[in-house]
DNA sequence: AATTATCTTGCAAAATATTCCAAAATCTTT
DNA sequence: AAAGATTTTGGAATATTTTGCAAGATAATT
């Protein structure tokens, strides 16, 4: 059995019994428990279940849950390190600013523990704090942007222009000297309205958005205070920007 | 055993019986004392229960109507004969406020054929149609009142307060002639706003919340133009309604 | 105030996780 | 097809977490 059918069967499996242990997975995809391990812990990379000491627990009840694709999102490993490093940059309940997009959204899922306050206008992001209790989420009114889940309109950038928060974590189609740009005009309003709310801004990029122009500007790298990246950036680009006064972290 | 599975079958237990001893919640999950000790601690944490001298108590009373976990969701099959009868009464491409409930909820589900313009401030429901892309979805911002998935607070009374729609479709707590009454204070302003917000107000209720009054008023009957329920609501109340001049539709 | 029950804290034992390494399996290259 | 390189797997040694227990502290009851 190769590797993928095992964690579908193990994934497929949860979602009948809800929770399970090591030592049951084990059996039923007849492999050994450190496999099994190993396999709980990509599958919760993808975010589709949560590991827990003696086995795994669905994250998200089966009904209901949005359509995100985080299982075919690129980069996935790079994503995930980069959400990681991001989330260590935030302080115990700080007001943090989410930006849609699936970088921003693995950030988020490292987020809970410093039980933030979370102004977003991302569905999934929304969701991914909706069953938490602990933390104080503000979801931005709008117009749900279908593919991406994101709300955007007047009543997403109006929800921004009148708050305040410490930090802003965004992301962008590609950043360049010449800027952070973007490829959804009707983002590229929502994200200004961010950044401006924010006293600090940290753009997350994986090492594909390096160097790269997208159709429409959204910042200069004025506006950036800080960048999260993976191993792969380029090392001349992030060598520049940093000579440009911007706090380039590159994670592991 | 996982400990999480254990503060599951906690939880779900006291869903059932209200309050609970130490003694007797440990045989329950087959644990010691001091493990469903802390299990409580972790658990009153997220808000699910109150821990008292010698067990722990529900905290929140065991209405059902905002919760979403469609596993326990009471009278199932009545919410959706409710929901596809009252899903008729819309026309194709009108504008829809969908009040946040496990009702109305069942009501979106019918929606999606007639194309409407969907306003609501309930992510479950904000969830469902944003996969698909045909139809116009509005989410009002707010905070997002845990485990229910509903978004409060000011933001969502504005948006409500700037928006018109044709139909309003609401549930509630209980239904009386003294009127509509619901559980949770912080719905009743944004649903106050709701109903004056749309030109026609048509109210979900399972036969369950008939005669029944909780906590806060809502609104008086003149308020409802419609009322859906489903077939075993009592006879004499119905009919009482029906002479103040509410439209009442029994779902079969 | 005394008595009883319940709670908190600290600690050792058990269960579980992580890391590391060698064998097996798979893929590449010749 | 054989040899080598790479990945995957299973297991062992080492951390970490969780659990159950007991002693002292706190709250409820009489």
């Amino acid at each position: 059995m190769s590797s993928e059918e095992r964690q579908q069967r193990i994934a497929h499996y949860l979602h009948k019994v809800e929770f399970a242990s090591l030592e049951e997975l084990a059996k039923h995809v007849d492999a050994s428990v450190s496999t099994v391990r190993r396999d709980l812990t990509t599958l919760e990379a993808t975010g589709a279940l949560k590991r827990t000491h003696g086995g795994a627990r669905l994250l998200a009840p089966p009904t209901d849950e949005f359509i995100f694709s985080a299982r075919d999102t690129h980069q996935l490993d790079e994503k995930e390190a980069i959400g990681r490093a991001c989330a260590e940059l935030i302080q115990p309940g700080q007001s943090v600013i989410i930006d849609a997009g699936t970088t921003t959204y693995h950030v988020a899922r490292h987020l809970e523990e410093k039980a933030p306050h979370v102004i977003t206008n991302s569905l999934p992001v929304a969701n991914l704090f909706g069953g938490a209790n602990r933390l104080e989420v503000v979801v931005t009114g709008g117009v749900i942007y279908p593919r991406l889940g994101v709300l955007v309109g007047p009543l997403a950038v109006e929800a921004f222009t009148k708050m305040r928060a410490d930090v802003a974590i965004m992301s962008g189609g590609g950043i360049a000297l010449e800027g952070v740009s973007n490829s959804h005009g009707l983002l590229i309003d929502i994200q200004r309205a961010m950044i401006n709310a924010a006293h600090k801004v940290i753009f997350c990029f994986d090492h594909t958005k390096f160097g790269r122009q997208s159709v429409l500007p959204l910042c200069g790298l004025d506006c950036i205070d800080t960048i999260v990246t993976d191993g792969k950036a380029p090392r001349g680009l992030v060598n520049q920007l940093r000579k440009k006064n911007i706090e380039v972290i590159v994670a592991k």
